[in-house]
DNA sequence: CATCAGGCGAGAC
DNA sequence: GTCTCGCCTGAT
């Protein structure tokens, strides 16, 4: 177990941002979290997080999973101080971090989030694990299940996939399983290429369109400057930005504050549903 | 019962 | 290129 001292950030936050579908709330300020085929635990009081694994696995896997050396305040102090609802909505979200998380697990996951709502996406993600992911044990003997791997997908019957509860999107996942196992599409080769590239590439997938193909572009390969668009970021960018964002602004930021706006909108929407009950 | 959730592909034009 | 439409499924 070890402390952590870091500002701006919120596990919390990251935990509702929407971009993890594997990282959870697990009691009192403690959340758990299964990636890079690993499970971790940690705990938060203000700005101690407590991660219970060795010193090691934190600098080697988990500072860079959780971008722990990017300044988060310095972005936000860059916002335009006369952009009211943009500061608002960073300050809002001051806890978020862009993680860097696996990029076929993110195809995958962003497959499944069109036209979903994050609570049955975790579903989906879960079922997908428990049927199709290796079962492991953590050090301190949580049992978990790993990501499957695309030969795990590709070789599942599209029938057994629609039995997750996945609905049209099983097609999406069966299809985008084989071209990446067969090699037709090589995940490797998108390391390589900026923003416009990669994402042009990920687009030949098919049930990966534009949006889906952003997200996979920011949180798998940290392109900062993707920008996805759904149905809250329209709608903010409706009403905040007639005029349009200012993207020539933020450049390589755009992604990052993407974020803050869309937890701003989607946690205000929640609030809504809870004030009704 | 309708509508909506972090959209997308197919077809019409 | 732009527009519309249908789509699995569960929650409200």
């Amino acid at each position: 177990m070890i402390t952590i001292q870091s500002k701006n950030f919120s596990a919390l936050q990251i935990c509702m941002s929407g971009q993890c579908f594997r990282m959870e709330a697990c009691g009192e300020n403690r959340y758990r979290l299964v990636a890079k085929g690993k499970y971790l635990e940690l705990a938060q009081q203000e700005e101690d997080i407590l991660f219970d694994c060795t010193q090691e696995e934190y600098h080697t896997v988990w500072k860079d999973y959780f971008d722990m050396e990017t300044d988060y305040a310095q972005i936000i102090a860059g916002i335009d101080a006369e952009d009211t609802y943009l500061s608002a909505a960073a300050d809002y979200g001051k806890g978020i971090r862009i993680l860097h998380q696996d990029l076929w697990e993110m195809i995958i996951s962003f497959l499944i989030s069109q036209q979903n709502n994050i609570k049955r996406i975790r579903k989906c993600i879960n079922q997908l694990c428990e049927k199709y992911g290796e079962k492991r044990e953590s050090a301190n003997g949580v049992s978990y299940y790993d990501f499957p791997t695309p030969q795990s997908l590709a070789e599942a019957q599209l029938e057994d996939l629609y039995a997750c509860g996945l609905g049209y999107r099983s097609k999406y996942i069966h299809a985008t399983a084989n071209s990446i196992y067969s090699g037709e599409l090589d995940l490797s080769a998108l390391w390589t290429m900026n923003y416009a590239a990669a994402k042009k590439e990920l687009l030949k997938l098919y049930g990966v369109g534009t949006k889906v193909a952003d997200c996979i572009c920011l949180f798998a390969l940290h392109k900062t400057d993707a920008f996805p668009r759904d149905t809250h970021i329209n709608k903010v960018l409706e009403l905040q930005y007639p005029e349009g964002f200012p993207f020539e602004k933020y450049g390589k930021n755009s992604g990052i504050l993407q974020q803050y706006l869309f937890y701003y909108d989607l946690e205000k929407g929640d609030l809504k549903k809870i004030s009704k009950k």
